[in-house]
DNA sequence: CTTTATACATACATGTGTGTTTGTATGTAA
DNA sequence: TTACATACAAACACACATGTATGTATAAAG
């Protein structure tokens, strides 16, 4: 019955894989370490094994979770063309990520439903909290040389531009989450962005 | 001991005003009926008896939560002048009210960050969702009416412009509930809503 | 003024979830 | 091949939160 290392790992990866997707539908304080093991199929032993508890399991998705997106970015902003056009597939791509990619989806809900909700977060908040500062400082800068590519307007502050950039985003996210049939994803992406070029564009 | 009629009626009240900041805070699950009766000073015997329990509380509460950005709405269109300033107006005082008004400010994080989380609440996501589609029919018919007036731009989709709006709106508000510090709101709304409204004006 | 209903407080029963402990079969190293 | 470590399973103990049942003092009704 002892199960041989690297079957150990699959173990360990299926708990969390099963833990992503249990945590970001029922939230962390209503899932119960039973839903998880019941969901990857093992007992709660195994995950007792692996994991220290409850928090810990949640707070290795959330390490995954927070690093996420960035790359996504990084990714784009090495094939970069225009500087509008960049900004523009930024937004709508990794907007588009979202719909696509199941297990993408996940980490965004665990981040943006389930991370405000419990008090016992509080140190996992800290750090999204670093990890967005960290976007919104990198889009800001990104923006400021849109301005002295004169692709901007130049009465806007750079950080402003951010902050809309990403309140975009993310508020469109949750507009979409709390109601996914009546609204087409992309093709709003892609409205949004429109719109939003047309209002920074110099 | 026995307490008179309007007496029973300000404990009911107290509990829903202290209810309400401690779910905004703590969550749903995360809250306790304990949590709620010491603060409010009361013993978990007055809150069975003014609600059937924790669903019930959270409940009332909500159905306020749901309805109190719309009266915000409401009263300003009342005084509409310009239609490109209401909007300007709707968007940034509606975000005001969320920083001066702490009562105001924890149903909105009540309805944001406590919804989504818990399975249970089920019913009242759905009547969220029902009040959010009100809302973009409303914002999308208003903004119809712009483009009929030759203000806003004539290419764009009413329904995508209110969408932005409303995305705008709510994704502004978690980035700054994220880091209420070092974001200064009111200033950030207006740079916001003054680059939507560049965005979208004929 | 008596009676009854109400507005709570207190005590209790129950369920549920976490963490811990113990047991065990088997891979692995010597 | 023996000895030990590991990967889990199963059982247990404990805490805690909800709901309920009971008690009681006093407003309110007649």
């Amino acid at each position: 019955m002892r199960r041989t290392k690297e079957q150990s790992n699959l173990t360990r990866q299926a708990l969390l894989r099963t833990a992503l997707l249990v945590f970001s539908r029922k939230g962390y304080a209503a899932t119960t370490l039973e839903d998880i093991v019941l969901a990857a199929k093992v007992t709660r032993g195994a995950l007792y094994h692996h994991f220290s508890g409850k928090a810990e399991i949640f707070d290795v998705l959330l390490e995954e979770a927070i690093a996420a997106p960035s790359l996504v970015v990084q990714r784009i902003l090495a094939e970069g063309t225009g500087f509008l056009e960049v900004i523009y597939r930024v937004f709508v791509e990794q907007i588009i990520v979202v719909e696509t990619d199941a297990m993408y989806r996940a980490t965004v809900e665990l981040v943006m439903f389930q991370l405000e909700a419990s008090p016992e977060l509080e140190s996992a908040r800290q750090r999204l909290q670093l990890g967005r500062r960290t976007s919104l400082e990198l889009l800001a800068q990104s923006f400021a040389d849109g301005i002295r590519l004169g692709q901007v307007r130049r009465d806007l502050e750079p950080s402003q531009v951010a902050l809309m950039f990403l309140s975009l985003q993310i508020g469109l996210f949750q507009l979409w989450h709390s109601n996914p049939t009546d609204l087409k994803l992309e093709l709003s992406a892609r409205a949004l962005a429109d719109v939003l070029i047309a209002g920074i564009r110099a």
